[in-house]
DNA sequence: ACTCAATTATGAGCATACTCAATTATCCTG
DNA sequence: CAGGATAATTGAGTATGCTCATAATTGAGT
């Protein structure tokens, strides 16, 4: 019985709730002792279920972490855009935005490494990979429409805007030498000198085809 | 006897074929089978050495692939700019520099991500992290020295010019956004963009502290 | 040539990420 | 409710990355 448009039976509840109780599972003991210093059997035990079971919802031990890392990269995008709802579209708010998901990004480092951003602009055709791209995505869209509230800046101008900051947040979790450098730094660096390399590329021959 | 400013006994030569025979076994196996299509015992077998020494000379599966692409890179390297030294040092040079470097980094794709170059910019202080760190120092150099042979280049701005073409390069092996598009491009996306956002926000408050 | 401490090599064995044939739970139909 | 089709769960088993106690090799001192 019940609606057909609702096809949500006790089935679909229990499904959900085991792949939360495993990425929970996986959040607590990975945050309590490192990825390494733990077994998926030890994750499998503390959320009751059999180590089959959760590999039924994890492909992978690092499919795991994505699915922990996912979720708080959710979150600290949500929250700063939500914060910045009300906000005017300057680019200062924008870089606001981006402050708390740049912390988040650098968390989590094991074996020296952040691990998390690989994962999450790795390849588009794992499921929590491309989760974790949709996420990315709607970190751009969400600073596009931002950038889009400033009247100075031109609309159509927005997106590429939009890209190029999250461009410049990768760099921040990923090149060694951005790593312990703010957004603003970053920012200036790139700024300065992409805009000297083009000044100089432009005084030179005009139209030159370049491979 | 022997001189004894020359102590490379039987020993040491020993261990540096050693070295090289089992970095060659893993570079040929790898290019055959993948990565993931190979055991170690498979290379120590190929190399012709027991499972236990192969591990004296790379801790790790990983460190293998490390070793193997550390040689890649250094080879790109050296003959992009052993082909740059008689260059005068303008942009288009040193882009035609960075290119074979790109196509390197870009191939070695394992299940659908770049290993390298999460390795090289990696953790500094794993020994063969340390020589990709090495390898990305001396590419900086070069391009800094190339560059500095620009009459119309400031000489302390070669040096961040460097660092910013590097950055570029990080950019496009690892960001998905970028990773099929020429460095040229991504040049273009990242001038252009900062420019703006650079100029809105001079526009804005002229001294603001940004925690 | 012999001794011996230090270095290097070995491979059986261990830990653990992951698989799959068998089992159990859930839903649908008459 | 009975029967059976489909989906979900299980955990002993497998494959493989890595370790470590033991053995072989090296070369300086005599």
């Amino acid at each position: 019985m019940r609606g057909p448009g609702a096809p949500i039976g006790r089935r679909e509840r229990s499904k959900q709730d085991k792949r939360e109780r495993i990425r929970d599972a996986a959040r607590e003991l990975f945050a309590l002792h490192g990825v390494g210093g733990v077994t998926t059997q030890q994750i499998a035990d503390h959320a009751d279920v059999a180590i089959g079971t959760l590999y039924l919802y994890a492909a992978t031990k690092a499919e795991l972490l994505i699915m922990v890392q996912n979720q708080k990269f959710a979150t600290a995008i949500d929250d700063g855009l939500a914060a910045a709802s009300t906000a005017t579209g300057t680019i200062d708010e924008v870089l606001a935005v981006i402050r708390p998901v740049v912390s988040c990004l650098r968390e989590h480092v094991e074996n020296g490494r952040t691990y998390l951003h690989e994962l999450i602009f790795g390849d588009p055709t794992e499921p929590y990979r491309r989760e974790g791209l949709t996420l990315a995505a709607r970190l751009e869209g969400g600073l596009a429409t931002l950038l889009a509230r400033d009247q100075r800046i031109n609309p159509q101008d927005a997106g590429t805007l939009a890209r190029v900051i999250t461009a410049i947040l990768h760099l921040s979790t990923t090149a060694t030498v951005y790593m312990d450098r703010s957004v603003e730094e970053i920012l200036a660096d790139l700024g300065e000198q992409t805009q000297s390399i083009l000044a100089q590329r432009h005084r030179g021959d005009e139209v030159r085809r370049l491979g």
